[in-house]
RNA sequence: GUCCCCAUAGCUCAAUUGGAUAGAGCGUUGGCCUCCGGAGCCAAAGGUUGGAGGUUCGAAUCCUCCUGGGGACGCCA
């Protein structure tokens, strides 16, 4: 059964279309109520409509709610009292129909019994999720560490995101496909083998440190890199060497690319190691870097050309774009530039260097081409990308840094204009995120001033949680020597493993709990306190539902087995009813906007919900059969929360 | 200079294609432990949503202007 909100949607959409056959298609804009004492959901679109019909709001709303008067499946869920105010259309759920649903779903299909088509093995409790009627093929590109550097705080906000998109797409139905667009190309890999060389390592005096390339680390690459930079900007004779090592590598110089293979190869492994702590998962042929491109990137260049949105300008092959609309009259393009740099001209996108190297435009549109499968101008038959099966995707995401706005927005319109995505076939968006600044509102970084790499982050993530759980632990202990439920305290084994999932918990919760646009406050303090909506409070509560099922020696799977409707007499059970069955609308809604943080805000909602009704309605010590449909609703709230924090990449601990 | 983003309670943040009386946490004040994990619950105070206009039955949200902050803007990614 479809979520509530869609349902309503559809109804009220349907109304509206059979009392003024001329609004057909007009939206219902059902919405969960803001406030109570009007119900539990509304409607506004009633008063949309009269807008554009020219009549009475209240007057058309009214029609609309006789209108849902004949219709049972509404009337079966919902009492609808007539219209208030402008025009609001108001839906009270039924107990009756809200203990039905919440039977329905905390039953649990055994093994083997038939399940609907798009669930997978293992995803057979939906919660009431249903998998999407259209299951789209989503590219998600993120993380996209640069290769010549140790992964550091500017990759998280990407890698966190991302992780939890995919995760919720895929929940949701999609096929979400990862791309770890690695930064494994280009400038940055000439300077560092331009450096390495020995005819250009003399114009440093500083060679000491960097004897030989067989057995360098990820570590000394940063070193590398570092002074590489350094002199790249000092001195103009480096830099033009390093150009010209990149346009070696680019042209497949054999012993630059066996150099680049290794520093790849660590770099790679590094990433690896960061990408496991954070619970973030990419299979091998999940990093396609820009490299992967690079043989058909004059393929690229070719199809603008032919395409004549190329034009030289400065020695450099750029595509000055124009707006697509047309002259009606003349039938040519409007010529209105869409771009303006700093002195009112033309902004170009630039996609081929005048030293004839490529840049990440370049790069950018192969990959978009590659990914929806418009590849049709792509000549090398010998080309890597050529040979590989196109993910054919209708959307694409970039989970990106918002600073990079522009350049999307150009590489989205020429890849539009150049047939390398279609319009209204393939959505191109940027899924854009703020900074991570400390809280003096500055740019994150070390006390000397340094980038914060990730794996010292996470060290101490898991150092500060490990010191929250000791501290739990002993009050505990002090309260009650034998345990809450009835257990003896925590192992150092277990404190190690709670504090490892408090702890990145913390950081990614703390990320991904805010709107991804602003700019995000990073704080220890407030990302692991106890209290308010953080990681800690929400893996808490979990803990502390589950320890009911363990302190009541009550095996779940038990009632799981049956339907039978969950009464929820009591107003706060009736509240938790409704909250967990708004989880399907939630996972929709933040998926619109492939925002992580409405998950977030749900999540920490029910928690509240679920207190409440913890601290009002006994559970272990009521008479049956309330006691059971108390711990089925406990049940339920556990497994909402599981999944939730699942659906963002949070882990949970059984005791904490 | 042009364009983009942002400005909400003392602080950190919410607010579902424009919806009803703008909500949480922290902090402040006051209640609740013979009660299943008090890392809790209940309540109070705290707001001209940066400012001024405009559109609308209805604006934190849309438009215009202004102020303040951040960012981007030709051969880095």
């Amino acid at each position: 059964m479809p979520n509530i909100r869609h349902i309503l949607e559809t109804r009220v959409s349907a109304a509206m279309a059979a009392a003024y056959p001329e609004a057909a298609g007009a939206p219902a804009i059902v919405q969960a109520s803001a406030d109570s004492r009007f119900g539990d959901y509304q409607a506004n679109g009633a008063m949309a409509l009269a807008k554009r019909l020219g009549q009475k709001p209240h007057d058309v709303a009214g029609r609309v709610v006789e209108q849902l008067k004949g219709d049972a499946q509404v009337s079966d869920m919902a009492d609808v009292p007539p219209p208030v105010g402008p025009g609001f259309i108001n839906f009270r759920l039924r107990p009756k129909w809200i203990e039905h649903r919440l039977g329905e779903i905390n039953r649990v299909k055994p093994e083997g019994e038939g399940r609907p088509s798009g669930e997978r093995p293992g995803d057979e409790d939906r919660l009431g999720v249903e998998p999407a009627a259209e299951s789209e093929t989503v590219v998600v590109d993120y993380s996209a560490p640069n290769l010549a550097k140790e992964m550091h705080v500017g990759h998280l906000r990407s890698t966190i995101i991302g992780d939890a998109l995919v995760r919720m797409l895929d929940f949701a139905g999609h096929r979400p496909v990862k791309q770890n667009h690695v930064g494994d190309w280009g400038t940055q890999f000439g300077m560092i083998t331009a450096y390495f060389d020995s005819e250009t390592r003399g114009l440093d005096q500083r060679t000491d440190v960097i004897a030989s390339w067989q057995g360098v680390h990820v570590k000394d690459f940063e070193e590398l890199y570092r002074r590489a930079k350094r002199l790249f900007d000092e001195n103009p004779k480096f830099a033009a060497a390093a150009r010209e090592y990149v346009v070696r590598l680019q042209g497949g110089d054999s012993e630059i690319k066996r150099r680049w293979e290794h520093l790849k190869y660590n770099s790679l492994w590094h990433c690896n190691q960061v990408y496991k702590r954070l619970g973030v998962y990419f299979a091998n042929e999940d990093f396609r870097g820009e490299s992967a491109y690079n043989d058909v990137l004059p393929d690229i260049v070719k199809t603008l050309a032919d395409k004549g949105m190329l034009t030289e300008s400065e020695g450099a092959q750029c595509v000055f774009l124009q707006s697509e609309i047309r002259n009606p009259k003349s039938e040519m393009p409007s010529g209105k530039p869409l771009f303006a740099n700093k002195d009112g001209d033309p902004l170009p996108l630039i996609v081929q260097k005048s030293d004839e190297g490529y840049l990440y435009s370049t790069t950018d549109l192969a990959a978009i081409a590659f990914r929806t499968g418009c590849l049709p101008e792509i000549r090398n038959p010998k080309s890597q990308i050529r040979n590989e099966t196109s993910p054919k995707a209708s959307r694409i995401l970039y989970v990106v840094d918002a600073r990079q706005a522009l350049h999307f927005q150009m590489v989205f319109e020429c890849a539009y204009q150049a047939g390398f995505a279609k319009r209204g076939e393939h959505d191109l968006v940027h899924v854009a995120f703020g900074t991570m600044m400390d809280e003096n509102g500055r740019p994150f970084k070390t006390r000397e001033g340094g980038t914060v790499k990730l794996m010292d982050l996470l060290d101490e993530a898991e150092r500060r949680a490990r010191d929250l759980v000791d501290q739990k632990q002993t009050d505990l202990s002090r309260r009650d020597p034998n345990g809450p439920d009835g257990q003896a305290g925590l192992s150092d084994e277990e404190r190690r493993d709670i504090a490892r999932k408090v702890g990145i918990g913390a950081v990614k919760y703390a990320d991904l709990s805010q709107n991804r646009t602003s700019d995000y406050v990073f704080s220890w303090d407030k990302m692991l306190s106890l209290q308010g909506n953080t990681a800690p409070y929400m893996q808490y509560a979990y803990a502390r539902v589950r320890s009911i099922f363990r302190k009541g020696e009550h095996d779940e799977a038990e009632t799981r087995r049956d339907a039978a409707p969950i009464p929820v007499p009591e107003a706060a059970e009736a509240a938790l009813g409704k909250a967990i069955l708004q989880f399907p609308e939630t996972l929709d809604r933040a998926l619109a906007d492939y925002r992580p943080n409405i998950l977030a805000a749900y999540l920490y909602d029910l928690a509240q919900a679920f207190t409440a009704f913890y601290d009002a309605c006994p559970v272990l010590k009521s008479d049956e059969p309330t006691r059971t449909h108390r711990l089925k609703l406990c049940d339920l709230t556990a497994r909402v929360m599981h999944r939730g924090l699942d659906l963002l990449g949070i882990e949970t601990a059984e005791r904490m």
